[in-house]
DNA sequence: GGTTAACTGATACTTAGTCTCATGTCGGAC
DNA sequence: GTCCGACATGAGACTAAGTATCAGTTAACC
């Protein structure tokens, strides 16, 4: 089964249709590289009108198959997802997107939690740095 | 010496120029609630031209005076901000915001930083929750 | 007081996204 | 297979947030 059967089934699975204009943004996706922005999608679906390109990652971002990127500029990029909660690692450099869902972000809020009397139902993490490749090819000079 | 007086000196401190619009623009800030938007500011100092203000509060960003709030929404509040590095936690009903300094993502970076070679520069991270007030007089009900 | 680089603000523009509403179509019922 | 209604679409106007341009103003230094 592929990506997009994949995916139409978890649409079909919450009751939303399969229509034309959906499978050409869900293609786009597919095609696109490991993130991407809405614009692209737009270029690459240019049939689909702009409105429902909107309103179709939206969808989609609700049935967690993308996941949205803030790049450091505050741009906001796309990229599948397969996994649940998860954060992003960027790299200053190339551009490149780690995953990391084993994120022990629990114990700084348990810690919080404790110190202001808050209750903790959500949090937003992105970090960014420098992959290795781009640390090999382009060291930073001291000074 | 006001907190105005305080801002100016870190103005002049780094070569910039004390404005009647900048002072305008500051008088803004200080009267505003714990954190707002710039359209608040732009409301407030509305004889301050738009441009202008935008200028100011990504001045005053660097200048590390105000720091910027992401809202869960994806809106960017503004806050007057006195420390350096830290993090906000949001209450979910009432909108307080919370600073945190002791800010122990540390340990979280230096696992992830070993485990994805990557090296790690910067982060971003926003906590969402209730706060104690709000939990008290808003119970949320089970079930 | 004069000089000048920094600053301002009107305005036009861009980018990202939402709203409306008339029209189209998916998919379940028959 | 075709009918039908709710769901979905798309053109286009609109909003929100921010940037670019540029002629005119002014703070700061002498
Ligand atoms: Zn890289
Ligand atoms: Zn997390
Ligand atoms: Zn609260
Ligand atoms: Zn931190």
């Amino acid at each position: 089964m592929s990506d997009l059967d994949l995916i139409i089934q978890r649409l079909e699975l919450h009751g939303h249709r399969i229509t034309a204009s959906r499978k050409r943004v869900l293609k786009a996706l597919l095609d696109a590289p490991a993130h991407f922005t809405v614009d692209d999608v737009l270029r690459q679906a240019n049939d689909v009108g702009r409105a429902t390109v909107f309103r179709t990652m939206k969808l989609l971002q609700d049935l967690n198959v993308v996941c949205r990127v803030m790049m450091e500029n505050g741009s906001l990029h796309y990229r599948l997802s397969t996994s649940g909660h998860h954060h992003h690692l960027v790299c200053r450099s190339c551009g490149q997107v780690a995953d990391f869902a084993n994120c022990d972000v629990s114990s700084l809020i348990d810690q919080l939690a404790r110190s202001t009397d808050y209750q903790i139902e959500g949090h937003w993490l992105e970090v960014y740095g420098r992959c290795a490749s781009c640390r090999a090819s382009e060291p930073v000079v001291a000074g």
